[in-house]
RNA sequence: GGGCGAUUAGCUCAGUUGGUAGAGCGCCUCGUUUACACCGAGGAUGUCGGGGGUUCGAGCCCCUCAUCGCCCACCA
């Protein structure tokens, strides 16, 4: 035995870095060089620059590393290709705050200034994010690693808009947007979120111009009613039929406007009158195109009342608000306020409350792309998991309105439409070409960007050379899973599909798997403004990042969220201890590859056969990306089988020399450590690292999947084997139940029943000097189990005192009420003639197997009560 | 207002063709048996959210209600 110079800790800080280095500058995170190889691709998603990350995507990066890692293991040649997205309006606003904290003001500093120290701060941001991701151990390919302002990529974005805007899908359209106040551009929908807050409904009096009265109008934001140009009934609503086409003047301001008949108002909202401002409410728009009405914006860009505000120009809108109301309360014009539910639309980026704008902005048509989308989707082409996402989506793509791509911002890709000094304009990839295309000298471009969602809708084929022709691209196009959060789902997964079909000719990617989103313990959203989130790099700097990776991913399945909770990581680092130290014990007796033996022992069977089980399940488990089953399967297969069992019957047999037992731990470690690798690779590779033999792989991580399949189960030494263990667990639960020591042998148990092929199992770990196999002697007082058709007689000698025949006596009444509930309940199933004329036989006959044996067991546990003078 | 998810042992969660409930942690008892006390042996613990229904049989299928969470939504 040769006792091998590794600490009984095993400590993540010291081995964690140095084979992430190792493996790097081996060229592993490279596709592989033989081009037989069936090709598995991820471009996984580009973590914005804004800062480091966190809980949820120490999550999703390892996932993609680990579905990588399978594959490489599977014999694939794999690309994971890392980048980052420069994620405009995000970074823009972190940013200006730098800037404005520092003194600064962005905006007068000019585009070109603030642009440039945008780049300085993704250098920073961008780095940090990097090494996070290195020290998360994800083997990506930082060859091929891409930024979405890169000049390459940049140019495949100009490129996609120049085509879209060709073929008519990019247009200028005069809209009602989501207009953000304080970052002064408009958002899309998506970027949106809304808040249920407490407001006040406005009854507002109109007075009709005849003088003839007026009529009550409710609204929530009476502000706008600077922007109204007319107010609109149900043509249904007999209140109103015969006044439709009166003029009504406008309070405080004066101007006439008219009552009109439309089909929006709904007659039991309020008092079924709305006041139409069309340049400030969605709704309100379509009324006013109906009917060919104005539409005066009354804000700018800071949300501050403009010049037709009359007096109340300069004012923000909520100060114009307060003022109107005591300005309309003063008039008498205030007939009533009431409280009021409203869903405010708020900024997702700055929190402020969107004010709807009606400004020209770019817009691309969906309806085409989305009708593609949905073809792929519901013809499975494109698979989700878990599937539930599919209706999902589909549903979404179904409602698709145009997409609003331009955003006012300095920090993106900035649109390609010139323009000539008569107002005229085309898009095209640079100035030259717009001059030509427009045939006039151009004077200006336009000042806006893309949305960031634009770009990062090319992801998967501008990354890999698109629309170059590249090696990259024919290889790895369509990619093979997409893995990503549900909260990007329609903002970002649609616009790659649609956009990849319709450039790239192809499904961007195969499979879409939704992951959960971490919360903290106590089921709260993990976020830094709340002071909920938890560092993952703290947690990876103390228990190492296998450890967490493993806590994330025991916990990572089809469900929509997970719980992290630092305990868990601690036992994920407890159950790394315990691999390492089950290594060393391994390596202890095996300091050469032992040879394959000759003949292997039951118990040698059993134990391949457990991890063939776990080899099929486990490929199973990662092929359907259920990665907490694959984490269960090699727990179980690790701890219970191999170490509780295997090790612990093999020790006498490693005594003795035998072989079978070290070819049996070498090859089912060997099995594990390249199963558990994806999941925590840093320490695989370090115990392999110690594995012995000439004939192993450079790296685990560029080994092979273990090869045990079907073929392998042993069906028989498994039921054969696992009756040794039950019958060694009741013996060993009997001395326990009696207080006897498992420090101290008992030096003498009978075991009456077929032990036959068992015995040096349960001999071995029962902690007995002696079994005898046979009934104890006439008249010898012992304690009594009886497992497996085992009768387990316990001779007590001079320590059965009166207690313990106390003890003995209570035991069996429990255990004869046990098993007369049971035996009711079985006797209850089989007296209902529908049970045994309906269930299918091989229920029925199981149902009666287990009456005979309980019966029989119970006229025993009678027959030692008696013994015992029950 | 629609949709999705969750509700199983004290806690966190498994439970994929319906056959009578499992794991880890925690808890209790015992233990330094030369891999590991970040360990080992044994033990206790559940009207599977409520109510109906289908079935010989339901944690699992159907209906309904409740609570929590998330997503979507143009009612002023």
């Amino acid at each position: 035995m040769n006792l091998i110079e590794l600490p009984t800790r095993y400590d993540a800080s010291t081995v964690e870095q140095k084979w992430y280095s190792l493996w790097e500058s081996s060229g592993l995170f490279e596709p592989h060089s033989d081009p037989a190889r069936p090709i598995y691709s991820i471009t996984i998603p580009p973590p914005n620059i804004t800062g480091s990350l966190h809980m949820g995507h120490a999550l999703c990066y390892p996932i993609q590393d680990a579905l990588g890692r399978y594959r490489r293991l599977r014999g694939d040649s794999v690309l994971v290709l890392p980048g980052q997205d420069h994620a405009g309006i995000a970074t823009q606003s972190v940013v200006a705050k730098q800037l404005k904290s520092e003194g600064q003001n962005p905006a007068a500093m000019g585009r070109d200034a603030f642009v440039e120290r945008v780049w300085e701060w993704r250098k920073e941001s961008g780095d940090t994010i990097l090494q996070q991701l290195r020290r998360l151990g994800c083997a990506f390919d930082w060859t091929r690693q891409r930024f979405t302002l890169d000049d390459d990529y940049a140019s495949a974005v100009i490129r996609v808009f120049v085509d879209w805007f060709d073929r008519g899908y990019v247009y200028l359209g005069e809209r009602v947007v989501n207009w953000d106040p304080v970052l002064e551009t408009s958002v899309s929908d998506i970027e949106t979120e809304r808040v249920v807050t407490k407001g006040k409904l406005f009854h507002v009096r109109y007075p009709f111009a005849d003088g003839s009265g007026h009529l009550v109008v409710a609204t929530t934001r009476p502000e706008t009613m600077l922007g109204d140009v007319a107010v609109a009934v149900h043509p249904s609503d007999k209140r109103y039929t015969a006044l439709i086409g009166n003029m009504l003047v406008l309070p405080l301001v004066g101007r006439e406007i008219p009552l009109i008949a439309d089909t929006y108002p709904d007659p039991e909202f309020g008092t079924g009158a709305v006041k139409i401002t069309p340049a400030h409410d969605a709704n309100d728009f379509e009324v006013g195109v109906r009917h060919n009405l104005p539409m005066p914006v009354i804000f700018d860009s800071k949300g501050k009342v403009n010049e037709l505000g009359g007096v109340y120009s300069g004012f923000d809108r909520r100060e114009a608000r307060k003022r109107i109301v005591a300005d309309l309360e003063a008039a008498g014009l205030l007939e009533r306020v009431d409280d009021h539910e409203i869903a405010l639309t708020v900024s997702e980026r700055s929190g402020e409350p969107i004010e709807p704008m009606l400004r020209e902005e770019w817009f691309v048509k969906q309806a085409e792309f989305a009708e593609l989308a949905s073809k792929v989707v519901t013809g499975d082409q494109i698979r989700f998991i878990p599937d539930r996402y599919k209706g999902i989506f589909l549903e979404w793509l179904g409602e698709l309105r145009d997409w609003n791509v331009s955003r006012n911002l300095w920090w993106g890709h900035r649109i390609p439409v010139y323009y000539a000094e008569d107002g005229t304009f085309t898009a095209a990839v640079n100035q030259q070409e717009a001059a030509k295309k427009l045939g006039k000298p151009i004077v200006r471009q336009d000042e806006r960007v893309l949305d960031t969602w634009f770009s990062s809708g090319l992801w998967p084929f501008a990354t890999l050379g698109w629309p170059n022709a590249t090696e990259d691209l024919k290889a790895f196009y369509p990619t093979s899973a997409l893995v990503t959060s549900r909260e990007i789902l329609f903002l970002w997964v649609a616009r790659m599909v649609m956009m990849g079909l319709d450039f790239a000719k192809d499904i961007p990617f195969r499979d879409v798997y939704i992951y959960a989103t971490v919360l903290t313990e106590s089921g709260k959203r993990m976020s830094k403004s709340l002071g909920t989130g938890v560092d993952p790099m703290e947690i990876i700097e103390s228990k190492g990042a296998d450890a967490l990776r493993y806590t994330l991913f025991s916990q990572t399945g089809y469900n929509q969220d997970i719980r992290y909770s630092e305990k868990r990581t601690d036992d994920a680092r407890n159950f790394c201890n315990k691999i390492w130290n089950a290594s060393r014990f391994i390596f202890m007796h095996c300091d050469e590859a032992p040879s394959k033996p000759d003949s292997l022992e039951d118990v040698d069977r059993w134990l391949l056969s457990r991890l063939a089980e776990a080899v099929n399940t486990a490929r199973a488990a990662y092929d359907s990306y259920n990665l907490q089953e694959v984490c269960a399967i090699l727990y179980r297969f690790f701890w219970n089988e191999l170490c509780d069992w295997y090790i612990e019957v093999s020790k006498k047999r490693l005594e003795a020399a035998e072989l079978a037992p070290k070819w049996v731990l070498i090859q089912s470690l060997e099995a594990f450590l390249t199963m558990m690798h994806p999941i925590m690779p840093h320490i695989t590779e370090e115990i392999y690292s110690h594995l012995p033999g000439e004939q192993k792989a450079e790296y685990l991580m560029s080994s092979d999947w273990p090869s045990p399949s079907e073929g392998n189960r042993d069906t028989a030494a498994e039921a054969k084997v696992e009756r040794a263990f039950a019958i060694t667990r009741a013996v060993r639960a009997l001395r326990a139940e009696m207080g006897l020591s498992p420090g101290k042998a008992i030096p003498l148990i009978y075991l009456d029943g077929n032990c036959q092929g068992i015995d040096d199992i349960i001999q071995g770990q029962s902690w007995v000097q002696e079994v005898i196999f046979g009934k104890p002697p006439e008249g010898e007082s012992c304690l009594y189990a009886n497992d497996s058709g085992v009768e387990i007689h316990l001779p007590m000698g001079e320590e059965m005192d009166a207690n313990r025949t106390a003890g003995e006596l209570e035991r069996l009444t429990k255990e004869l009420a046990s098993i007369d509930l049971d035996v009711v309940a079985l006797a209850n199933r089989l007296s209902n003639p529908q049970f045994v004329e309906r269930a299918k036989p091989e229920i029925v006959a199981d149902v009666r197997n287990q009456m005979t044996e309980l019966t029989d067991r119970r006229a025993k546990l009678e027959e030692r009560k008696r013994l015992f003078g029950g």
